[in-house]
DNA sequence: ATGTCACATCTAATGTGA
């Protein structure tokens, strides 16, 4: 199974470049965030996605999440559900068998620092609950937060940019430590050329100064089943680059 | 302090958010 997020910061500008990349990729699960959209406003060619079952959940112009399914791993188009700390459309979710999906959007905290803390303790609690019923979880998305240093380049890190803040990397940590694996980290523990976000501005992102923010967390029989998990830093124009994870796991049918 | 984008709005130039 292959499975791609990917922050697009504005789906309807990066219309053509999302239907090249699936073109190449074609990954079973693809999970977007920032599409900066009403579900009427998305282009016609994305709106049912071919091959896929679609949830398109966002508004005017600010965050918005979707997640898409290939057909042939669901007989009926799953059923999305929202829980109560899903402001701003920032999580869509899809059960396949035992396996629940998220695409996430957790608040970048830089306007309201507090909203992003109490959107990770929710997200912690609602993982939580999720592993104790013996589900297995992928969380995949644009988190707003470095777990280490080492998520960070050098030119980049400063210890009071929100992003880096003790306290966002305790909560990450503790939402891992339920029984989640990041699995970019697992499979290249030391590596530090592994960000998914650069500055905006000229060059950065060619130079590779960024920072790691967007994750795909795996619950741990999940997990041992990874075999590939890293970013496109040459695709797209958007401030993040997708990220790809391949796993040996088959989805049972519901 | 700065830079770059996508998208919004009193459709033209400016504000917001990241």
């Amino acid at each position: 199974m292959k499975v791609a997020t990917w922050n697009v910061n504005g789906i309807r500008a990066r219309q053509d470049q999302l239907l090249e990349w699936l073109e190449n990729e074609k990954p079973e699960v693809l999970c977007l965030q920032e599409i900066k959209a009403a579900p009427e406003q998305i282009p016609r060619s994305l709106l049912e996605l071919e091959g896929y079952w679609n949830c398109w959940h966002g508004q005017k112009g600010y965050s918005g999440v979707s997640l898409h399914v290939r057909r042939d791993l669901a007989r009926e188009a799953p059923v999305f559900s929202h829980p109560d700390f899903d402001f701003e459309s920032r999580l869509a979710a899809v059960d396949l068998g035992p396996l629940r999906v998220l695409s996430c959007y957790v608040p970048n905290g830089g306007k309201d620092f507090f909203a992003k803390m109490r959107f990770l303790a929710d997200l912690h609690s609602y993982v939580g609950h999720l592993l104790a019923e013996g589900r297995q979880l992928l969380l995949c998305g644009d988190l707003n937060v470095t777990r280490t240093d080492l998520d960070v380049h050098p030119k980049e890190r400063r210890k009071s940019a929100i992003g880096q803040l003790p306290e966002e990397r305790e909560a990450l940590e503790g939402i891992l430590g339920q029984g989640l694996v990041d699995l970019t980290r697992m499979l290249h523990p030391e590596a530090p050329e592994i960000f998914t976000w650069w500055p905006p501005w000229r060059k950065m992102r060619e130079r590779n100064i960024g920072w790691r923010i967007d994750y795909i967390l795996a619950s741990e029989a999940l997990a041992a089943t990874a075999r590939e998990c890293l970013p496109r830093r040459e695709f797209g124009t958007s401030d993040h680059g997708p990220l790809v994870a391949r796993l040996d796991w088959q989805v049972t049918q519901a």
